[in-house]
DNA sequence: CGCAAAATTGAATAGTCTCAAATGTAGTGG
DNA sequence: CCACTACATTTGAGACTATTCAATTTTGCG
């Protein structure tokens, strides 16, 4: 991230409360930006306020939509945040002279895709255990891989970065279902809740069996 | 796409037939490839069969996974095809020395990005008339695209490239739900069905308010 | 302690799916 | 040209899952 560095100097770091959002849906794109601290969501939702969570961003991870005008998504910090800003012209002009750098962001979207699309086959084909299921592994993979306390690859005590109705958005579910499932859970054995954001599982093997994780052929 | 015709030197051109398959789900990348003529459905799975269709591609569309070791779905031809295949390993050392396809390449994946989160909202949080009605015109836009009879901005009679399975892996349903509605739209006169590949849609607006659009803020 | 927000629980409903049967369509060979 | 077959689609009835709406409980915070 050489390069990156070197065009942090066109950029400007800012600061976002837990809530606040960075861009919104609809408008036209007028910023890009890298994440240096805090945690994101990306929503796209309906007139009537059904909303879907089509994505997570995490520090290192790049936000907004270079080379078009127009944000399909609205960009939310879930916590207190900082990033480090561009304007968009200014990057698109800059990107095209700096290889490097483009190479990286297309490797990151290539990454960002294929798990959108495997999400994509959670939300138009699991069941809710399932869902619930695969997101609690996700989330104890995906956490796990920051580094927190052990260097294992999947941490089976973890901090719930989302509320339920955040946990309701990414999976297509109510809230009420979500709740409904981790109880369930909890009551047979599988998981542990000590409070509404911490999780435990118990039974890594058999929450496998409940997500139908795809065949590792 | 002058650096890519450059390229295609590496590259040879193979035939598909309807039906067979490039690349599958969790083989390791091998290659990568253009498509030339035809029409290719991306496609995942769950251990019981079920499907989700989460990408369909064109003519000039990429496939196959560059950067990568594992590819995260099938390709399949939807109809007869023509694509130009390379080594994905030839591919990765050469495209960071064409900056100019890789930056035409970031576009295509932005774009497609882009796409696949637009169809999270759908599978996450739409009904099933919704489903099919935003199916529906989004296929009239995009067939409208390629430009066969007029130069309108959309279709409203056309044929469709799939069969109704296909339709119902692409919007997360049944083929009997999919079914039902499209003779329900039918005999609410939205739209005319004059053989089982053909639509004809008769009330746009009508389509359109029941497909739940964003609003074009 | 008391309040507001978040989460859980319950009962009833609606929507989609499942399973089964009937109908329609395309292609083949007589 | 027609009958026959295989396959795709439609239709129907019933079951079941997830949602809706309402009420209750829990949590975090001033």
């Amino acid at each position: 991230m050489d390069e990156l560095s070197l065009f942090s100097r066109i950029g400007r770091t800012i600061s976002l409360e837990k809530g606040q959002s960075l861009i919104w849906e609809g408008d036209q794109s007028l910023i890009v930006a890298n994440i240096v601290s805090g945690l994101f969501k990306l929503t796209t939702s309906l007139d009537d306020g059904r909303e879907q969570i089509i994505g997570i961003a995490y520090p290192a991870d790049f936000v907004g939509r270079p080379f078009g005008t127009t944000n399909e998504y609205t960009v939310t910090a879930l916590t207190d945040a900082r990033l480090c800003v561009f304007s968009r012209t200014d990057f698109d002009r800059f990107a095209p002279d700096h290889p490097e750098m483009e190479h990286k962001l297309l490797q990151k979207t290539l990454d960002e895709l294929d798990r959108a699309r495997r999400w994509m086959l959670l939300l138009g084909r699991k069941s809710a255990p399932e869902k619930v299921a695969t997101f609690l592994l996700e989330m104890s993979q995906k956490l796990a891989g920051s580094g927190c306390d052990t260097a294992d690859k999947q941490l089976n005590e973890f901090e719930l970065p989302f509320g339920r109705q955040q946990v309701a958005d990414i999976l297509g579910l109510t809230i009420e279902t979500v709740s409904r499932q981790l109880t369930q859970m909890k009551n047979s054995n599988l998981i542990d809740l000590p409070d509404r954001r911490h999780v435990n599982i118990l039974e890594p093997e058999r929450l496998a069996q409940i997500s139908s994780a795809q065949t590792a052929v």
